[in-house]
RNA sequence: GUGAGUGUAGCUCAGUUGGCAGAGCACCAGGUUGUGGCCCUGGUGGCCGCGGGUUCAAUCCCCGUCACUCACCCCA
C-alpha cells in the first residue's frame, strides 16, 4: 500500500507544473511593473497572529485553521491567508521597506481545514498584493487596475468585477444594527441558517441563495445607503477612477467578506456559472488591521488575493506538452552506452537537451521512444561506423540520416538555430 | 461539520441471478539479422480500496472503515 497525500493536498505534476510557473512568471513581472515588490513571510505563524486580524468568530479562525503546539508549546498556525503576515511584516521592518507607500507582493501557499471540493483544497495558492500607506481612493483604483490587467492579459474572459462599501468603524456600527433590526422583523421568513446567521453576522444574511430568504430581504437596508459622508465620497471616488479607466464593474451592496478586518472598498472578481467557487479574486481595504495587530501606527492599506487553483481552471486544460529532446542517443549495443552517456552530459553542459535509453531496448525500441518523445534528430552509434569514428546523424522530421565523424555530427547539432527555440 | 456518488491493470472504464478477472490506451517483443510517430501479431501486467459477515463459493450480497469526487456550509 503506498502512502497517499493529505487530503486537500495535491501534487503538480508536469505537464501541469509548467504552466504554474508560466503563471507566476506572468504575475511577478506584471507586478513589478507597477512597482511591487516580492515578499515571502513564513508560512508558519503564531496563532494569535490570525486570531486577531482575520476575526475570532469567522469560519476561518473558528474550525479551518492548521493549528498546533510546537515542542515548546507554543501554538502555531500554517498561514489561511496573507495578508496578515505581510502586515506583521511590514510593521516589524518598517525602516528596511522605506518610505510610504510600500508596495508588496506574494506568492505562495495557503492552508485551510476545509472539505476539499472542485475549486477548493486544503492546500491552496494565492497571488496577492498589497498597496500600503495611503487613504487615496487612486490606491484602490490602483489595485483594481492591476487585478483587472493581469487577469486580461492572461487571458481570462468573462469575470465580473463587483465591489461594495462595508463602511468604517464610523458607520458600520450602525447599519449592522439597523439590518439586524429589520431581520428579526423577518424571522419567521428565514432558513434556519439564516436564524443563526442573524445574530452572528448579519450580512451573511443576504448573500444566503435561500429563495425564501432573498425574498425576505429584497427590501433590506443597503450598505451603501447607510455609509458615513467620508466612506460615501471615498467610494464614489473610486468608482469615478474606474469609469474614467474604463474599467467595468458593478456595484453589489450585499457582497460580504469573509474576513473581519475590511474597511470600505470590498471587491471581487467572479465568473459566472461556475457553481460556490465563482471567486477568483477578491480583496479590499483595511485601513484598521495594523491596530488591529497591536502597531501604535495606522497603516491604511488595500489589496488583493488571487486564487491560483481556480485562475488556473478557468483558463482551460489547454494542452501543454513536456518539452521535446533536440537529440536522442541510441546505441546499438550496450557497449556504447558510456560514450553515449558521456556525449549526453557534454551536449546538455551546451544547452541541448538529450536522451539516452539507459534500459537495454532494441533499436527499433529506441528508435520508437525517440519518435514519440518528438526528438528532433537522432544520433545512433553502432559497429560499422564506430570502426570509421563515426555515427549515423538523422534528421527525424526530414527522415534522412548520414554518417558523420563526431566532430562533425556535435557541430551539426550545435550550429543548429531551430533547436534552441522553445 | 452535513448529504450523495464512486473505489476492478500504469490510465479510462466494462463485468458477473454470487461459479478460474475483461476491453481500449500505455508498456515490451516480433513483423524489418541496427531505424521512429501509422499498421499487424503476440506478450507482460490485478490482494476487484481495506476489515469483518452471509455462503459450498464473494469483485458481486450485508455491515463497518478508509480514500476520492461532487454538492451544502464557507471561502481564493
Amino acid at each position: 500500500m503506498t502512502i497517499p497525500s493529505v487530503r486537500g493536498m495535491k501534487d503538480i505534476l508536469p505537464p501541469t507544473s509548467a504552466r504554474w510557473a508560466a503563471l507566476e512568471a506572468a504575475f511577478r513581472e506584471y507586478a513589478t511593473r507597477f512597482g511591487f515588490s516580492e515578499i515571502r513571510t513564513p508560512v508558519l505563524e503564531k496563532t494569535e497572529l490570525f486570531a486577531r486580524s482575520v476575526g475570532e468568530t469567522t469560519d476561518i479562525v473558528e474550525k479551518e485553521m492548521y493549528t498546533f503546539s510546537d515542542r515548546s508549546g507554543e501554538s502555531l498556525t500554517m498561514r489561511p491567508e496573507g495578508t496578515a503576515p505581510v502586515v506583521r511584516a511590514l510593521q516589524a521592518n518598517r525602516a528596511a521597506l522605506g518610505e510610504w507607500p510600500v508596495r508588496l507582493f506574494y506568492v505562495g501557499p495557503m492552508f485551510r481545514h476545509e472539505r476539499p471540493q472542485k475549486g477548493r483544497l486544503r492546500q491552496f495558492h494565492q497571488f496577492g498584493a498589497e498597496l500600503f500607506g495611503t487613504d487615496s481612493p487612486f490606491a484602490d483604483a490602483e489595485i483594481l487596475t492591476f487585478l483587472h490587467g493581469f487577469l486580461k492579459e492572461t487571458g481570462l474572459s468573462g469575470v465580473f468585477l463587483e465591489i461594495n462599501s462595508l463602511g468604517d468603524p464610523a458607520c458600520r456600527p450602525a447599519y449592522h444594527r439597523n439590518l439586524s433590526d429589520f431581520l428579526s422583523s423577518r424571522e419567521d421568513r428565514l432558513c434556519d441558517d439564516c436564524r443563526r446567521r442573524r445574530e452572528r453576522n448579519p450580512l451573511r444574511v443576504l448573500d444566503c441563495k435561500a429563495e425564501g430568504c432573498m425574498r425576505a430581504t429584497a427590501d433590506a437596508p443597503s450598505a451603501l445607503d447607510s455609509l458615513c459622508d467620508p466612506c460615501r465620497a471615498h467610494f464614489e471616488s473610486v468608482e469615478g477612477v474606474l469609469r474614467d479607466s474604463g474599467i467595468p464593474f458593478t456595484r453589489n451592496p450585499r457582497m460580504v467578506r469573509g474576513l473581519d478586518y475590511y474597511r470600505r472598498t470590498a471587491f471581487e472578481f467572479v465568473i459566472p456559472g461556475m457553481g460556490a467557487q465563482n471567486t477568483v479574486a477578491a480583496g479590499g481595504r483595511y485601513d484598521g488591521l495594523a491596530e488591529i495587530l497591536g502597531g501604535r501606527e495606522r497603516i491604511p492599506a488595500i489589496g488583493f488575493a488571487i486564487g491560483v487553483e481556480r485562475f488556473l481552471m478557468l483558463l482551460g486544460e489547454e494542452e501543454s506538452r513536456t518539452s521535446a529532446p533536440d537529440v536522442f542517443l541510441v546505441t546499438a549495443s550496450s557497449r556504447f552506452l558510456p560514450e553515449a552517456f558521456r556525449w549526453k552530459m557534454t551536449l546538455i553542459g551546451m544547452g541541448i537537451r538529450t536522451e539516452v535509453d539507459y534500459e537495454g531496448r532494441s533499436v527499433k525500441g529506441q528508435f520508437r521512444r525517440a519518435g514519440r518523445a518528438g526528438a528532433r534528430f537522432v544520433v545512433v552509434f553502432g559497429e560499422e561506423e564506430a570502426g570509421r569514428g563515426g555515427v549515423m546523424f538523422r534528421d527525424m522530421a526530414a527522415g534522412v540520416q548520414e554518417e558523420l565523424s563526431k566532430d562533425e555530427a556535435i557541430r551539426r547539432l550545435t550550429r543548429r538555430d531551430d533547436i534552441r527555440e522553445e
